[in-house]
RNA sequence: GCCGGAAUAGCUCAGUUGGCAGAGCACCGCAUUCGUAAUGCGGUUGUCCGGAGUUCGAGUCUCCGUUCCGGCACCA
């Protein structure tokens, strides 16, 4: 069995034993129910478990209870587990005795590989399994009341889409029930804060049938936090003396032949428009345009319009681009994964000398564009090539010099600014390595969220060229960026960031006005008027709905600001103001108040 | 794309063995003019996801498709 899944435990700890004890109780339960099927890996994971099997008939959430009803008999029945070592072709006999082809696959890879002189096995009760092990001495080690099954799933047979599709069934398990409960209860508390939740709740975006599948319509709050994202992108990509573009969604076909794009990529790419015309011998293709997966040929484009000179470098293009992909109908979700997205995308075009200054840059771009949003918990992975991987290496540009030597000056970079990063090989573009930041969505999956990339290919296969200093025409090297990604994954981890209680610099309504009767309406109107000349977002709760009634609808739009007028209010020129999330309030003369907020505005203040 | 599940009002959801499509919230109207998380009364709201089939009769059963959810694979 693969250890590679250490769940965040030692493989000696007790929780690691139990849970993976658990994985073959629950197998023996439901090869129980389901005779004649196999299995596949059964590891630990962080919170609990998971094993896969390959079903003699299908099993779905309804089934849970039995299969745990099975799995409480057997803990309840205090079965031993039994280690037994057999030798290379003991071991591979044992295994078709069983019956278990995958287990058998694994078994010859790992006796080839390995050099190893033989196998384990573990035996509880009917149940038998080739594993490493370790496990807890009987199943009455197991607490009782600390497992839940989760979810099933499907999952490819050692992660290969081009194997068996095999039956997942997760489950969290701990080691108390407290400790088991504590999870779920964080785990539902999470949902609530699931972006396609809020989305709707809040009024940010809305995906609609008719419209098509992965493509999001902006609500009018959500069109706000767009904006708001790119003015922060403008203010520092302009700070770090970028130059904005602004080009086209389509292009013909031939900019992304020449680019390479088109023959590896055309499947991911939305279907190809052709203009047809009639000749002689029936319809012609005239012309042949594409939606743009991506910006870089457009900006390159934009370099390659006249000629260039070294004094001109780096050239920083950027541009809030429209980029069209046709993901995978199973891989589209919410704002995670969509098929038309807006991106923070520059590419600067630069000398070799210029590489390392360059890219530090950009990182300390995210570093600032990140704190702004309090933004923390997030890994750095060096995205390398891999060209050990067979099946992959014909996606990287085939020059190994090339790539060691560009590698080597992103991992010097991350070195010099002592930034931790994590190493993931074959992640890199197929134009050259880059470094990816990754963030968790509430649901625990972790996703990209901004990107730099080095490309050495790119500009070369297309021509760019510029003078140097010597006279003669080089090849600039090219960096891809986006640390803000897109705005619909930005947005998305955003709104699970803040659980939607966004700060007053971002929040879509900024202040709303409560009267606390219609009498002060007309004072709650130049409240607002003052505010909004002032380009603060403030709008009036005219309804003659209680004070309480109010409050509360502010509340859960978590509005960040409430403003509260009555007849003091209006008599002292002060309005009184209640924060989201804190109780105390304070009243304040209104120009005080006004200072406050541009001030919590224009410094973009975390709540 | 693959495995499993789901789709009923704007939202959350109920709808029995196939027999008149419902509730709460939201929305609209009227009354209320209110000081800190739901004022009262009344009313509107439907392609029961789409198409086909079975049936005297389909929200309910069957088939095909679409979209969504949980995963896997993919993510230039």
């Amino acid at each position: 069995m693969s250890l590679e899944h250490s769940g965040g435990e030692n493989a000696d700890s007790d929780l690691y034993r139990i849970r993976h004890s658990l994985a073959h109780v629950m197998a023996q339960a439901v090869l129980d129910m389901r005779p004649g099927s196999t299995l596949g890996f059964g590891p630990p994971i962080a919170d609990g478990f998971y094993y896969d099997f390959v079903l003699s008939e299908a099993l779905n959430e309804d089934d849970f209870p039995e299969i745990e009803r099975r799995m409480r008999r057997i803990l309840k029945q205090g079965q031993r587990f039994y280690r037994e070592e057999l030798g290379a072709d003991e071991a591979l006999a044992r295994i078709d005795e069983m019956g278990e082809p995958y287990k058998r696959e694994y078994a010859q890879e790992l006796l080839s590989r390995e050099d190893l002189d033989g196998l384990s096995f573990y035996r509880n009760g009917s149940f038998l399994d080739m594993c490493e092990g370790p496990h807890v001495d009987t199943t009455r080690d197991i607490p009782r009341d600390a497992f839940k099954l989760r979810s099933v799933a499907g999952a490819y047979w050692r992660g290969d889409s081009d194997n068996v599709m095999m039956t997942r069934i997760y489950a969290w398990a701990f080691d108390t029930r407290e400790a088991l409960d504590a999870h779920v209860t964080a785990f539902e508390l999470a949902q609530e804060r699931d972006h396609k939740k809020l989305g709707r709740e809040l009024d940010i975006f809305h995906l609609d049938e008719l419209v098509g599948r992965g493509l999001p319509l902006w609500l009018p709050n959500g069109a706000v936090l767009r904006e708001e994202l790119e003015k922060l992108a403008k203010e520092l990509e302009f700070r770090a003396g970028y130059e904005r573009v602004a080009t086209p969604h389509l292009a013909r076909a031939d900019l992304y032949r020449k680019s390479g794009h088109l023959p590896y990529y055309a499947d991911d790419m939305f279907p190809m428009m052709e203009l047809r015309e009639a000749g002689d011998d029936g319809e012609a293709v005239k012309e042949a345009y594409v939606l743009r997966p991506m910006n870089c040929p457009h900006h390159h484009s934009i370099f390659a319009a006249r000629p260039r000179s070294y004094r001109e470098l780096p050239l920083r293009l950027a541009e809030y681009g429209h980029v069209y992909r046709f993901e995978e109908s199973g891989a589209v979700s919410g704002l995670l994964r969509v098929r038309g997205m807006c991106m923070n995308d520059a590419h600067i075009y630069c000398t070799e000398e210029q590489i390392r200054s360059e890219f530090k840059g950009v990182m300390q771009m995210y570093a600032e564009a990140y704190a702004a949003f309090g933004l923390s918990d997030y890994r750095v992975r060096l995205s390398r090539w891999d060209p050990e991987d067979g099946k992959r290496r014909e996606k990287y540009v085939d020059n190994p010099e090339a790539w060691e030597y560009c590698e080597g000056i992103v991992a010097e970079v991350l070195d010099d600014m002592e930034v931790d990063y994590v190493d993931g090989p074959g992640e890199a573009a197929f134009y050259g390595p880059k470094i990816d930041i990754l963030c968790r969505t509430v649901t625990g999956r972790e996703e990209q969220l901004g990107t730099v990339q080095l490309d050495f290919a790119q500009p070369g296969r297309l021509g760019l060229v510029y003078v140097g200093a010597d006279g003669a025409e080089h090849t600039p090297y090219c960096i891809h960026r986006a640390p803000l990604s897109t705005h619909e994954r930005m947005a998305a981890f955003l709104i699970e960031h803040f659980g939607g209680a966004f700060p007053t610099w971002l929040a879509p309504v900024q202040v709303r006005v409560i009267t606390v009767s219609d009498q002060f309406d007309e004072y709650g109107h130049a409240v607002v008027d003052r505010l909004r000349r002032r380009f603060v977002r403030a709008e009036i709760a005219a309804r003659s709905d209680t004070v309480s009634k109010k409050i509360r609808e502010g509340t859960t739009r978590k509005i960040p600001n409430l403003l509260i007028i009555g007849e003091r209010e209006q008599a002292d020129g002060t309005v009184t103001l209640r924060r989201y999330g804190i109780r105390r309030q304070q009243t304040l003369p209104l120009d005080e108040f006004e200072a406050w907020i541009a001030e919590q505005i224009a410094s973009r203040a975390l709540p």
